[in-house]
DNA sequence: CCGTATCCTTGGAGATACTG
DNA sequence: CAGTATCTCCAAGGATACGG
């Protein structure tokens, strides 16, 4: 039934898990990564800890609504630590976990997937689109 | 004013372009790959060329309109290929392209990301749920 | 400064029925 | 078999205003 042979099966073992299991699923944490939103906010804390008010300016269109539901998600995983000062005014700073930094590290790598084949994804896209009409 | 040492910067390269550019942004192909039906399709083909209604039936919650659609954009970007053989009756295959077995590649480390941090994660819910209340 | 509360809109997705 | 065409619904998310 099988036309490839049946090793390639092995080639994406996490596959079969991609449906269902128990716990957090996989398709749970594919929904962070592919979240708007989610992935701006790591990517942002990358550099360096930043105030709430920071992240809000540092990402343009983010609402201070998706900002603090977004943070709240990403804490409550242990992807992002949150630290209060009792100081007037307040001040809060968000950092990346290290949970949060090998997420950083494997997100980035599909991000560089997606640079290196932008330009053919952008060329299949033009000539679909042309026998599309 | 960077916390930490600058040269962590270089650590997420590909972060300063996922808020723009031109051509298809790194946004659109996180979007694919957080999409609930692209990654379990290219999962499914990740083992052989399917028909249509083997899609179908392979993949349970999955309506024929988004079988549709999500086969559509796969096939515009050139991650899977649509065979239509003119038989009767009808028969169309579809399957990974090379360039959607690299991004089968990609995705599956992530996958294999979430099973290796699902306990992680799954404890730190938990935690955070209780303290929360 | 750091959020929460509320309203309101929009488009993504399921259900259903129909065609080459 | 392999789709397309409508209709409908609902919940994610923006805008706005207010609270600790």
């Amino acid at each position: 039934m099988a036309i490839r042979p049946t090793t390639d099966t092995a080639r994406c073992g996490p596959c079969a898990q991609w449906r269902d299991g128990d716990g957090p699923l996989i398709r749970e944490i594919l929904n962070r990564v592919g979240d708007k939103w989610s992935i701006l906010v790591i990517g942002t804390l990358s550099t360096t800890p930043m105030r709430y008010s920071d992240l809000h300016a540092a990402i343009p269109g983010l609402s201070q609504r998706m900002l603090t539901l977004t943070l709240r998600q990403l804490q409550r995983d242990g992807l992002v630590d949150r630290v209060a000062y009792a100081e007037v005014p307040p001040r809060v700073e968000y950092s990346l976990t290290p949970l949060g930094e090998t997420l950083l590290d494997t997100v980035s790598s599909l991000a560089q997937w997606a640079l290196d084949h932008r330009d053919e994804i952008e060329t299949n896209r033009a000539s679909f689109d042309a026998a599309t009409g």
